[in-house]
DNA sequence: CTTTTTTGTGTACACTTGTTTGCCATCCTG
DNA sequence: CAGGATGGCAAACAAGTGTACACAAAAAAG
């Protein structure tokens, strides 16, 4: 009665999926999630739940194939956008915090991963943070700027970059995403650890290297 | 009636916080966690709960108390055992790497609690690190390593070392702390990472340095 | 020893949870 | 337009949840 289905198909999954990121983005804590919860967000009922997803961890897995997209729409701006080496890093670390801004529960759930309850969905996230690392080598190489570097070292400064900039997202989350002096502190502080590793990237082999 | 209470005082109140800690270490999220569970985990009624908790965050909080005093311990032993400079990454990381399977379920509470639900136990925890950064920087200040950076550069390094090590929990708690191999190989990932912060230090200034 | 404070217990209640089952509206396909 | 597949709804249930209350043993205080 009253008013009933007038969804199209994949409307409800994509309100489920939004609800849960909404309550992540409240605060809430993905692994404390309850499936009535997540529905009663939605404003769906408990049932339809089932329609779509098996449990609350399936949800999770799913969450993050669609952080995967989110990720490689930031890794194409990034692209596009840096051209010339010497702004590199300060461009980056902002392209990266404007898409956190944008997406910024999809990013919560993403730090809250790395250390959640799922073991799939933790191994997910890493798998994605090792996809962009090794995406980032392939660039680095391809624009020449890491020209003295072995494979093996270049792929250790990339995960080393990759790792700070997800780890600045716990500073983030801990800011409100209205203060601009915070979150610009936290890009300048970001900015300068890339700088630092990457100083330490040139000097590399030259200077240390142990045997 | 069958046997009463033969607790000396306080007795209860650490059954709890380990059997909280317990079920972190069996996979479970604390943000999950449920009153209920933990009294059952630790083999006490519900209501004795409230005797030493208001709630579950409260819980928490004075975990990341007794957290600080691992942390503490923790450095202690490597201001004791770090004395020659050449070998101070590699002992360090090795000392950290002892301590984390030592106390494997403060660790990774330690890490959930960062991008965690309670905003609380999350300021707490990032209060330890900021402590714990200001240390090293102390350290290496007093050992003479880091005479040509500023106190800022110098600050700088010394948080992003330790983000590096707080972040490698994250691979730790992905691993069997049995599986020998994969320890090792985090142990020596994160000394180069190390390595390669402290080559970017020892070139910062002279080599970049933008303004 | 007596009194008071602390700490653990048992029972109880109202509420929320995950999941099942049956029903119907809408959409897609032929 | 027929018919099956898809996706949403209502009602129901057992199990689990947080919390309150009154009572009792032990420890601390006098």
């Amino acid at each position: 009665m009253a008013e009933r289905k007038r969804r199209k198909p994949g409307e409800t999954r994509e309100k489920l999926m939004e609800a849960a990121l909404t309550l992540v983005g409240k605060g809430r804590h993905f692994a404390s999630l309850g499936i009535r919860e997540v529905t009663r967000q939605a404003g769906v009922v408990p049932t339809a739940f089932y329609r779509h997803f098996r449990n609350m961890d399936d949800l999770g897995l799913q969450l993050v194939d669609e952080l995967g997209l989110v990720l490689r729409r930031m890794m194409r701006e990034a692209r596009q956008n840096v051209l010339q080496a010497d702004k590199l890093m300060e461009e980056s670390v902002a392209i990266f915090i404007s898409h956190v801004q944008q997406n910024r529960n999809f990013f919560i759930f993403m730090a809250q991963g790395l250390a959640g309850e799922s073991r799939a969905v933790q191994e997910g996230i890493r798998s994605e943070l090792r996809f962009f690392s090794s995406e980032l080598s392939n660039d680095l190489r391809r624009l020449r700027l890491a020209d003295h570097l072995s494979d093996a070292d270049l792929e250790l400064t990339c995960d080393l970059v990759v790792r700070t900039v997800a780890f600045s997202l716990t500073d983030l989350i801990g800011v409100s995403p209205d203060d601009e002096y915070q979150v610009d502190q936290i890009k300048v502080r970001t900015t300068r650890f890339l700088q630092l590793i990457f100083v330490g990237a040139a000097n590399w082999r030259t200077a240390s290297r142990p045997e």
